[in-house]
DNA sequence: ATGATATTGATAATGATTATCATTTGCATC
DNA sequence: GATGCAAATGATAATCATTATCAATATCAT
């Protein structure tokens, strides 16, 4: 039976009142400065039971993992290699696409990710 | 100047000479049993140097970089998370897709990484 | 309220990758 | 072909994110 900790609780709020993607780091300073410090193998842990309950999504970048609030719809990730801005975007027919590319070799699809890396438009206009 | 040495054409004629997705521990492996034998750190260095020069082609996954022969044309990859074969695909579709999306946004694409998960054909039959 | 059990937290361990640094080697130049 | 030097090598230490340990604590069904 999983339980709802007080840590666990602070977490999936503290998430859920921002549109950000949280690293464990992040996530145990914002709530030590928040007046609800708790140990790093807690919020590890406390963010994979989440998400393993459907209550947090994620992205996993090259270094690090991602939380994000799981309460929006699916969605992909352009990420500007300059200024690390995180943008989303949703592409229902690059998204059935994939389905039909993988059913084409009878691959039963369980997830994807999407990553598009380059410059933002503001980091674009930097080079002007 | 970057070099040619003798350890770095080890590890790009291996790489050439297959079909896989190799990581640098892989490589050491199979490199120290065909006796060209090289430290771990050469390894890691030597493949990203050929990457940075075009020569070779990697993808980023969860845990770890896999390499690849960069003389086959651009395509993403499906993965099975049961047996963790590694299959790729090219649709032109949502390449372009991607592209069309980032510029609505003034967003200039450098790359991008689309990797499917799922169960290959196999693995889906074991279930039936 | 009680007890079984899941969680916490401090810390050690892990695993991939990078940094150090003394030694060696590729290669441009003579 | 010999020389010189910047770049590469290799053994190993360091780093960084994440997971494992384990004794103490908190949750929750009863
Ligand atoms: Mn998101
Ligand atoms: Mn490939
Ligand atoms: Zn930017
Ligand atoms: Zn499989």
């Amino acid at each position: 039976m999983v339980k709802l900790t007080s840590q666990r609780q602070a977490l999936l709020d503290f998430i859920n009142a921002s549109n950000r993607h949280w690293d464990a780091d992040e996530l145990a300073r914002a709530l030590a400065d928040a007046g609800t410090p708790m140990g790093i193998a807690t919020v590890y842990r406390g963010l994979a039971a989440l998400e393993s309950a459907g209550l947090l999504d994620s992205i996993q970048l090259a270094d690090k993992k991602r939380y994000e609030r799981a309460d929006k719809a699916h969605h992909d990730h352009m990420i500007c290699t300059d200024c690390g801005a995180i943008e989303e975007f949703a592409h229902p027919t690059i998204e059935s696409l994939q389905l039909s590319v993988a059913a084409d070799r009878g691959f039963t699809v369980s997830g994807h990710q999407l990553v598009i890396f380059g410059l933002c438009r503001g980091c674009s206009n930097q080079g002007l």
